[in-house]
DNA sequence: GTGAAAGCGCTAACAT
DNA sequence: ATGTTAGCGCTTTCAC
């Protein structure tokens, strides 16, 4: 406002530059250098301006309206306060409670969170990865189950190799296979636990829905889920496995398929809480009361699971601490050493869906 | 591997510098200069390099596992390929869809979302605005309602205006009051309508579960309810209004306060879903068959009002595609001009938990 | 304590 | 078609 800006000596600027305020400006407008200004917008630690000093440029950037330009910032200090979150699916709960877990984590330290929605797209995880990497964010989050699909596994560990080699820090929430620090659900223990917990409430023939065959969340929980049958005396029928999408359509279709083939099962695993619920909307299309026709339990413990009708027996999981342990991790990172693993374990919630 | 560091004989660079490869490095593995590894790495336009040093610079930068650094091209170019998208709370489903048309539109124009989640506080709004005002980001969306807070509407403003003078963009999903292109529900309307097809289903004590009293969404979803139950010759008894939190707890809570001050009210219409699912626990709890003693409507349509049961009827709304247009609004933004908006309506949808 | 100036990695004029 | 080089906005030595 008190200062013309045709005096610059310097070539014109281009055309697609914004005209945004820089730090050279409010360093002028408050009659310092460059570098004071620096010091007193960023409040340098070793050397501190004399007090009016940093009255008069913090008026100026005030007056000029100054706002930093973190991508300079970044450049200059070799790193960007922000942290790459890459999820399966932001629309799906269980992803959505720990991104909420991981941003309010972020937000206490500072830092932004750079979202990105894979939609289960293996390529995509890689794809998203190198673009996040680009940003040269101070670190990445992995959040989904690990596929059984030997090169893309391969491609995204070389990637976050080269990541983390570069400086920068990554985590995972899913199976430690990574090579990095991970958030561990012990899926198959959790499972187990169900199944022992279901016979005990006295069912006796058992049916599975587990999602694509290749995601290894859906294939711990089957095998745990089996293992406790077994510990408790029962038994899973091969014939009894449906797969499906990991979704609640996903879940739907396959009660659908289940309980056409196999019309008496009288206690029926989801693999997740989603397919859970879609699997209560076929059984109800099908006829079949819940629970005292058919039992119905999930895991994960989304929010809705407490809200169906019946509620939904699952296995609790603390999404948004899941969210901030990841977070954590990455901030409480040592120099190197071996990946750590921190194992979250899930709490069998009895609820009237399987109610005998 | 095959170029030997210690060479250079610039001063050392700084200890917290990530070590990583630059396009100078890329261009002298290659023998070409930095000019033309930049060309062939982002693929310029208007001058494109010989095919044969293209492969060149393009295996010099595989070989050397090259990532091109976004904050400095962002530097250079003036404008950043990231977007913000502002939410109340990303773990509540209306907000998670929403974002995940977000994100979906802005994968296919290669853009990088980042997220923050106010969790409803006005200050951390008007915060995370600027603190991604300093990223400079292409475009910043604000997603949810306005607040009767004119300090903190102004502050927001404020900021926005600034934000859009450097040339940025922004949109909102909300009411049409911060001066910028904005996708606005018809709330009102989609309340009168749901009110009456509430009055023809034979409905005649109505309760209204509302949110906070200075949300903009939830005043205006009650003003037309209220309207659309005159129209239709009923009415809302002042008593039977209920303000709580905008939550699945706030529903559960208000919907308990109420009913126990007019506990035959015959029909409760809470002012978003998950208070409506809130207050189907509650009725539960209370003693009430829904909807045979109570019938209960939401607004939204999320996910898992299909699941409640009895299922909720509700005024749907295209959730992901509401996410999608507010992008698409940032994306052909023109020049100036008076702030654009598109209205969205929502559709009745009759479900069980209304049957009369 | 303050300022001058050398970068940070990259793009885009501007030559050649 | 290439290469040179002047910035982009900011941080941080390094002198004073």
């Amino acid at each position: 406002m008190s200062q013309e800006q045709a005096e610059s000596g310097r070539r014109a600027r281009p055309a697609r530059s914004k005209s945004s305020v820089t730090l050279l400006d409010v360093a002028r407008e408050a009659g310092v250098s460059l570098a004071t200004a620096s010091r007193v917008v960023n409040g340098s630690v070793s050397r501190r301006p004399a007090p009016e000093l940093i009255e008069k440029v913090t008026e100026a950037a005030v007056r000029l309206g100054y706002s930093a330009n973190a991508s300079a910032q970044a450049i200059a200090r070799g790193v960007n306060s922000v942290v790459g979150l890459i999820v399966s699916d932001i629309a799906d709960p269980y992803f959505s409670s720990i991104a909420a877990g991981v941003t309010a984590e972020a937000e206490e330290q500072g830092l932004l969170v750079t979202l990105a929605s894979t939609k289960g797209r293996p390529n995509r995880e890689v794809d998203y990865l190198s673009a996040l990497r680009r940003q040269r964010p101070m670190a990445i989050l992995l959040v989904g189950s690990r596929r059984a699909d030997p090169a893309a596994e391969q491609r995204l560990s070389q990637e976050l190799r080269a990541f983390r080699e570069d400086g920068g820090r990554a985590a995972a929430v899913s199976q430690p296979t990574l090579g990095i620090d991970t958030v561990a659900v012990r899926n198959a223990e959790g499972a187990a636990d169900l199944a022992r917990a279901l016979v005990a409430q006295g069912h006796t023939s058992f049916g599975v829905l587990s999602g694509p065959a290749d995601l290894q969340t859906a294939a711990d929980r089957v095998a745990g889920f089996r293992g406790g049958l077994r510990a408790a005396g029962a038994r899973l029928a091969a014939k009894n496995l449906q797969h499906g999408g990991f979704t609640r359509d996903g879940g739907k279709q396959a009660a659908r398929e289940l309980l056409t083939r196999s019309p008496d099962i009288g206690c029926l695993f989801a693999v997740n809480d989603v397919m859970g619920i879609g699997a209560m909307s076929a059984a109800r299309e099908l006829g079949y009361r819940v629970p005292e026709d058919l039992a119905i339990a999930g895991f994960d413990d989304i929010p809705s699971a407490a809200d169906t009708f019946p509620p939904l027996t699952t296995v609790r999981l603390d999404l948004e601490a899941v969210g901030r342990d990841a977070m954590r991790f990455v901030l409480e990172q040592p120099g190197a050493g071996t990946p750590r693993v921190k194992y979250v374990t899930g709490d069998v919630v009895l609820r009237p869906s399987t109610t005998r």
